[in-house]
DNA sequence: ATTGCTGCAAAGTCTTTGCATAGGA
DNA sequence: TCCTATGCAAAGACTTTGCAGCAAT
């Protein structure tokens, strides 16, 4: 299982920020820097809401407006990706574009990042042998609902 | 792959339709049998907005409140399942309860049933041998993105 | 100097709620 | 009859938009 999605992530470098944005084609303004921030470190698929919280510590006069602006450019350049989910509620964003896989835990709500290649490799083989009528796959993503132990 | 999804379905008997509600522990009101014929015909996951406006052809007076309370109602009977999906706009139910996977047409929004009991088991198998840590899955269901060919 | 981003506030969309009335068991 | 579901309309939650001023390249 990858990084545990109930405590924060370690906070990545500045430096590390504007590589990636500069890699996504976007502007470098500190607003940016300081959301794509909050996105790699709040755990648990954050809302626009929570990444204004937790952003508006540290820049007070930013807006909720801007926040969902900015999430949205960066999905639209790749950066982020928007989480798919059931419940009703906000949308939620995922900083992790690598693909992977969900777990939904039907008590917290949370929804915890699942990697594991072989599974990918798994799946990847299904359809290549026995391959979709009339469909042409991207991407697979593989939802597991249920019970977080402990 | 299971019955396409842009097209309607067959329409189910009356019978029928008072058989699941009854089923489901719930009163066979007209506007329920209706909502729930609605959302057994309609293809591809409808919203509330759908239904309703497929509904309001046989029964003008009926509301939009009350088709969203209703698909509540089937929701947390169990009749009925939300949809997951990473796009905004409405949200869209199911009336097929059982474990399927589904397909997210990039292009059309569509989303298709698909169900595959050897890729079920592929899965379960999976996750019987491997495991998983600190987690008790229930349900598994495939995301797959990509798009509709011709 | 340009170009695009931000902040603000208003408007929009989707969903829920409260309550009086009607309808099913 | 009793009790829940419905219809209506208002309120609520979440998100988008327009535009003037500002910041990054």
């Amino acid at each position: 299982m990858s990084t545990p999605s109930d405590t924060l992530h370690p906070a990545p470098t500045p430096a590390h920020l504007r590589e990636r944005l500069a890699g996504a084609g976007l502007r470098a303004t500190q607003q940016r820097l300081l959301i794509l921030e909050c996105l790699l470190v709040l755990p648990g698929h954050p809302t626009a809401e929570q990444v204004h919280r937790r952003a508006a510590e540290q820049a007070p006069s930013l807006s909720l407006g801007t926040v969902y602006k900015t999430l949205d450019s960066f999905v639209a350049a790749g950066l982020t990706k928007r989480v798919a989910s059931a419940e009703g509620g906000s949308r939620r964003f995922d900083a992790d574009c690598t693909e992977h896989h969900h777990l939904f835990c039907t008590n917290t709500q949370e929804i915890i990042d699942y990697c594991d290649p072989q599974l990918d490799k798994l799946i990847r083989e299904f359809f290549a042998t026995k391959g979709l009528a009339n469909f042409q796959p991207h991407s697979f993503s593989l939802h597991i609902t249920g019970d977080k132990l402990q």
